[in-house]
DNA sequence: ATATATGATGTGAACGTTCAGATTTCCCCG
DNA sequence: CGGGGAAATCTGAACGTTCACATCATATAT
């Protein structure tokens, strides 16, 4: 088998089929002028110089990349690779591949790994931003350059951008979590809040602060700890809150992998959940209904959330003039037995 | 701010700064020949036209596109996506991004997502099979196209391939782990494996049996079990397994994910691990040490396994000729408190 | 048999960049 | 004051495709 040394072109195709290069492009592409016999003559030159169109010169040509950029807050939570593998799935579905990036929760590297997306040609983009006010003017400048991109969380229209948006419903299922962690009898609820003090958990956060609030009870107080992202972080802080005095009765993760490193600690101490300490987080992740005990969470689905971005940017890209669109994503508060009424002795 | 219709192009530039396009095009890639007052010239009309260089354009003029692409076989397993992150991080700070697809395990959808990668123009690849052997005509043509890949395990030679090769050296440290588990006494070792009959966890399932052929015990028997790749999987594989009569005395995980459903499945039955049945997984995911009890486990770096491959697939993209590299990974065989002596009414 | 429509293929230019080489500008020195 | 040489800039062509359009053959109708 000959090695080629270079790779073959519309024109070497033309030459073996005898024909001109057009008329390949137009098999390649099979937009149906072709003769069914000539059809076949150049498909069996492209067969015998293996040939596949060059990406780079077809997306010069036509504008197109096939390719659509992702930028996801933090590499450490399940979650979010969720929502790439749901964006992936629907991408490929339609014949686009993923650029991802990933930013840790950190703006410098927020902001490197954007620009490393930007730079590239992409049909459109999907920055989960941590951050998102810091891009304005990036994303001015996308959509200068008709780039669909889709922003996550209510923003967008606040800065003037006329784009799509979509939304998990965080800050209604936390409301919901909170008034049920209250009517189990819960006076000193802990947040532990990993997600950066960008926009990302913000809804969650406030939701918390103004059900205590109406509740008549501090809400800046020590029981809100702000950590960094990962399980471990998780694990420290519910030590730290574990050591305050009086402890708190109830602790929430921001997510579920926090929880989880929560509820490690927890047990680690030799508590018992929900019977001293109780336990909820935000995401639903699969492996927190397999916990002991199963864990209280705010679903929202990740893939899920994935997918409807992707096709939120596909749907503009196939007609640009369309109105913006908002999606909600619902949000579920799904009680499992991590979560309890408060001990008799903390009672009142 | 007027918002202008087209992209601008170095042409724009160029009428603005009053030079030529290339002398812009010298400015962008700041080759050092351009006087710097034309430079500055150039580069505050680039600031004002909000320049950016077209990398289609680009990568069709310079056969580079500093996008590699990667391939990952499963989306359920956390060990794969500290592998892409560890990739991404390595492949960012040599200024190249990530086109990601993955294949769940399924040789339709490797197949598709492969072929998805592979039609964009990539500097290199890295595909993470499930099913090498059905690629090798697609891997060579790659080579003849002179885009670099690593290929994980010891394969590549074996096809014919003169290609980089890196391992993890799950087989040892698998054997390792059967070594612990006989010395422990357990006779009744099953093993979950939730990874396609593909190459992927060869390693480990061959040791196994070896170790067990080795000990004088079956090696084909109803102890080892195949499975999905999700957390879910592993839980039922490992009912399952406790159901048998005799049930297992100590059950294994292909990796953390799937050891991870079984703790669950374990615990779930009011078993004690490891007073009533031993446990234990590979790739030592972060959580996995925060278990209770917290899990044995054969530990590979998976963010440095990503950053390696990028790091072989740059060094070759840097000197082609380089003869072929191979990097094995070491694993480490991390013994916690999941794993414990056969219970007295199991032993001899 | 000639005109007219239709289907099939070929022509030329353009997309935005980089690269090799030609040309200009400028400065210094004989 | 003009020639030499380096530094700076420009010229032209290419990369592999697609698109709008021109051309050519074939078949149908008059």
């Amino acid at each position: 088998m000959p090695v080629k040394d270079r790779k073959p072109t519309l024109k070497d195709v033309a030459r073996l089929a005898g024909v001109s290069y057009q008329t390949v492009s137009c098999v390649v592409n099979n937009l149906p002028v072709v003769k069914e016999e000539t059809r076949q003559r150049v498909l069996t030159a492209i067969q015998t110089l293996n040939y596949t169109p060059d990406a780079a010169a077809r997306s010069l040509r036509s504008g197109q990349t096939r390719i659509i950029g992702l930028l996801i807050p933090d590499a450490h939570n399940p979650h979010f690779w969720q929502v790439v593998s749901g964006a992936e799935e629907e991408a490929l579905a339609n014949g686009y591949s993923l650029l991802l990036a990933t930013a840790s929760l950190n703006p410098q590297r927020e902001a490197l790994a954007f620009r490393a997306l930007a730079r590239q040609q992409l049909d459109a983009l999907i920055p989960l931003f941590t951050y998102p006010e810091h891009f304005i003017d990036d994303l001015k400048a996308l959509q200068a350059q008709r780039v669909p991109f889709v922003l996550s969380g209510a923003g967008g229209a606040l800065w003037g951008l006329e784009a799509d948006t979509i939304s998990m419903q965080y800050r209604q299922v936390a409301a919901e979590l909170m008034e049920h962690l209250l009517a189990l009898g819960h006076r000193r609820i802990a947040l532990i809040c990993g997600v950066g003090r960008g926009g990302l958990g913000r809804g969650r956060v406030s939701a918390y602060q103004e059900a205590l609030s109406n509740a008549g009870l501090p809400a800046d107080g020590p029981l809100l700890v702000h950590c960094g992202s990962s399980l471990e972080d998780g694990y420290r802080a519910a030590l730290h809150l574990l050591d305050l005095d009086p402890p708190p009765t109830a602790i929430i993760g921001i997510n579920d992998l926090l929880a989880f490193g929560a509820l490690q600690a927890v047990l680690g101490r030799g508590l018992r959940v929900p019977a001293d300490v109780s336990l909820a987080g935000f995401d639903d992740l699969p492996q927190s209904a397999l916990l002991s005990p199963p864990l209280t969470s705010g679903r929202v689905d990740g893939a899920e959330f994935g997918r409807q971005c992707v096709r939120l940017v596909l749907a503009r890209l196939a007609n640009p003039a369309l109105p913006p669109q908002h999606i909600p994503l619902p949000a579920q508060l799904v009680i499992r037995a991590s979560t309890g009424k408060v001990k008799a002795t903390d009672e009142s």
